[in-house]
RNA sequence: UCCUCAGUAGCUCAAUCGGCAGAGCAACCGGCUGUUAACCGGUGGGUUCUAGGUUCAAGUCCUAGCUGAGGAGCCA
């Protein structure tokens, strides 16, 4: 028996005779001879099958074999700057084929489709290279948290999935069934996490959170995955300098860990490799000023006009881009307008109107990566904000007994994973991000 | 919810002024010893999204609907 061996290990077997199991991704013949491009979950390898090298029912069944057809082969692997493949370079000379099972017509074929065609058929089309390379870097993002945050005194403490609070955008969160009672989609971990602080200190919930929003946008899942940090004893300060830290180190270590896939991806990787601590940081009011000089600076009336935003309004799509795109690395926007913000946001000290939040804009148009903000931590002014958005006291009960028994100041922020993975791999779209999408109009498969 | 655009072969698309429904890829058959989404020759493949309407004649024009895409709002 010859030893299995992962595709992505070729280059330590140049010369020694392995076998490959996998699936058939191309196929190119040239007559006597046939190029054979085989996946195996670990990366692509060409196989170079020539008739006079094997028996005549090899040959006739590599010349016969159809697209995804799962099969073993064996050979000798042998350096070749010809060879394509991820990573390439590397090709099987093959003595012997075994075909597992003939595939039907597959009908993902490696050229351009649409994407309703592409979504309808996403059980297959995560086989794609490109699917497989982009959920290979989100993997690996994921992995880079969990480790950042493990090795930053931050403990995992996972929160609840199914959620009574009604709370703040009850038009945004989907209902359900529970045991007779109206229950709700968690759309955060936050509340819970400030509860977790007090026990732990500095910890963070990581799991999918759900938006009922009929948002049709490049940014928009109804069911995406989300990290939340929080943090006993942080303040606004104390939650961008780790914001910062945290982001760059994220993103210095993908490019290092998946270099092959960002690669294959042709993703232009310059700009992110200049994501390191500080990052620029403005005010709400700095922001405004700055879409104000950018509006005077554009003849674009159409630009003009969507750039238009008076004092109190949260920035839309177009006016995040155009504030990222002023600055090289991400962007730091705080002291958001009360208004516009969650009401556990502390209002700054004798400018109520303005609260101690912050949003983290990434660059590329790739718009809000993170959330985040101070937490009101003093009793009646938390009393206060709840009456003022007229939500029910007694279904916070539990979230204001955190303030009577050893409250403390404390931060936390929200970062979504998608716009992350989209980001690092330079996306057009969040569908891709993620293995099954859910979103407004995609359900299946 | 609003705005814009689209729906024709398995896939990606064409079809002039309203006048016989087309191509490439895929499939199938044949050829080719270094292909990179190979190439060359051949074969089969259609409820033109649905329902009405106008017309001698509708993929094309009109009305309504369905589905999708992009954007807005909202957000991560």
């Amino acid at each position: 028996m010859t030893p299995i061996v992962p595709i992505a290990e070729f280059a330590n077997h140049v010369g020694q005779e392995v076998t490959v199991r996998g699936w058939l991704y191309n196929k190119t013949g040239k007559g006597r001879l046939q190029f054979l491009q085989v996946r195996d979950g670990s990366g692509i390898a060409q196989c170079v099958i020539f008739e006079k090298d094997v028996a005549p029912e090899v040959f006739e069944a590599a010349k016969s074999i159809t697209q995804e057809s799962s099969l073993a082969v064996t050979g000798v692997v042998r350096q070749d700057d010809r060879a394509p493949g991820v990573p390439g370079g590397y090709e099987l000379g093959v003595a012997a084929l075994s075909i597992i099972q003939t595939a039907e017509p597959y009908p993902i074929q490696p050229k351009e489709h649409g994407v309703e065609f592409l979504e309808d058929n996403r059980h297959l089309w995560v086989r794609s290279s490109r699917q497989w390379a982009i959920l290979r870097v989100r993997a690996t993002l994921i992995k880079i948290i969990r480790d950042w945050l493990d090795g930053h005194g931050y403990l995992l403490v996972d929160t609840p999935i199914i959620s009574a609070n009604a709370g703040e955008e009850s038009s945004t969160l989907f209902g359900l069934d529970f045991f007779g009672e109206q229950a709700y989609l968690a759309q955060t971990g936050q509340l819970y996490n400030e509860a977790n602080i007090m026990s732990f200190g500095k910890v963070y919930c990581f799991g999918p959170t759900f938006r009922a929003e009929k948002s049709k946008t490049r940014r928009h899942l109804a069911e995406f995955w989300m990290v939340e940090p929080e943090m006993a004893f942080f303040d606004l300060d104390d939650l961008m300098a780790m914001e910062e830290q945290f982001v760059s180190s994220v993103i210095q270590t993908a490019l290092t860990e998946r270099r092959v896939e960002l690669e294959y991806l042709e993703r232009d990787t310059s700009r992110l490799q200049k994501i390191t601590p500080p990052f620029p940081r403005i005010s709400y009011d700095e922001a405004l000023a700055l879409l104000a000089e950018i509006r005077e600076n554009t003849d674009d009336p159409e630009q003009k006009a969507l750039l238009a935003l008076e004092w109190g309004s949260d920035f839309g799509s177009p006016h995040e881009t155009a504030i990222a795109e002023s600055f090289e690395k991400p962007v730091f926007v705080y002291h958001y307008p009360t208004a516009c913000k969650a009401f556990y946001m502390t209002p700054v000290a004798g400018r109520p109107e303005v609260c101690r939040s912050v949003d983290l804009l990434a660059p590329e148009g790739y718009g809000e990566i993170t959330g985040g903000s101070e937490r009101i931590h003093d009793l009646a002014i938390l009393e206060e904000r709840v009456k003022e958005i007229g939500i029910d006291p007694a279904a916070y009960n539990w979230y204001l007994d955190l303030r009577r028994y050893g409250t403390v100041p404390h931060a936390g922020f929200g970062l979504g994973v998608e716009r992350l993975v989209a980001w690092v791999c330079g996306l057009p779209h969040v569908r891709e991000t993620v293995p099954y999408a859910r979103r407004m109009t995609r359900l299946y498969p």
